[in-house]
DNA sequence: CAGAATCCGGTATGATACTG
DNA sequence: CAGTATCATACCGGATTCTG
């Protein structure tokens, strides 16, 4: 038998939870990519997010310890976001990611063409 | 600059999208792990789901490409489920992730409980 | 500027009953 | 058995407004 249950079904869900939410790749890669930034600025680069929903995910990935938060209690107030180590740490998993999607997309694309018949 | 819109910000938009809709991860692994399996046997491993919800995402894992359907008009009938050499293509992205998972894991819920402070 | 608070609607998901 | 159909709901996610 192999069956020891949903946790074995899937063992990486934890992970996926983590990293997967929506709106945390894209936070995760700018902030990875443009270094430290303000609010404004990460909100600008992401686009099509509201600010609610932004701020949402950032005190997730605070919570989560995959980017720091610093606040300037100054006027106008300031806040910046930088990624950690640990969300560093989850560039193999980026690349392997862009890797499939550069090499497989494609056959996706063509699997839904012929679906559609 | 560095801004080409938000398809610069998430270059893994649509890798995301075909593999990380909720209860997909649950679904490759264990067709990739088990093999070729009935409707019911699938939904039996997988746990928690919905036989509705199960048979959206087989749906549309097939529309994508990854799996694939084989029914058969008999009494009772019978539909089972394989996974395709594309959906056996994400094994790297899979291990991947388990790789984070077993080295980083820890460090989130460190992180979490630290932030109970 | 950074964000909190509030309200609201759509989609995703779930429970249940039914069909071939 | 392998779904579909229907109804109910829960949870985002978005728009708006307000505050320090």
């Amino acid at each position: 038998m192999n069956d020891d249950g949903p946790v074995a079904a899937c063992p990486i869900g934890p992970v996926v939870d983590i990293v997967f939410s929506r709106w945390t790749t894209p936070i995760l890669l700018t902030l990875h990519n443009d270094g430290r930034l303000r609010f404004v600025e990460l909100h600008r680069r992401i686009g099509g997010v509201t600010a609610k929903v932004l701020t949402d995910r950032l005190r997730r990935l605070e919570r989560d310890g995959l980017v720091t938060r610093t606040y300037f209690a100054e006027v106008p107030p300031r806040a910046e976001y930088e990624i950690t180590e640990l969300g560093r740490s989850l560039s193999p998993v980026f690349a392997s990611l862009a890797a499939w999607q550069s090499e497989h997309l494609g056959e996706v694309e063509a699997a839904r063409g012929r679906f559609e018949a």
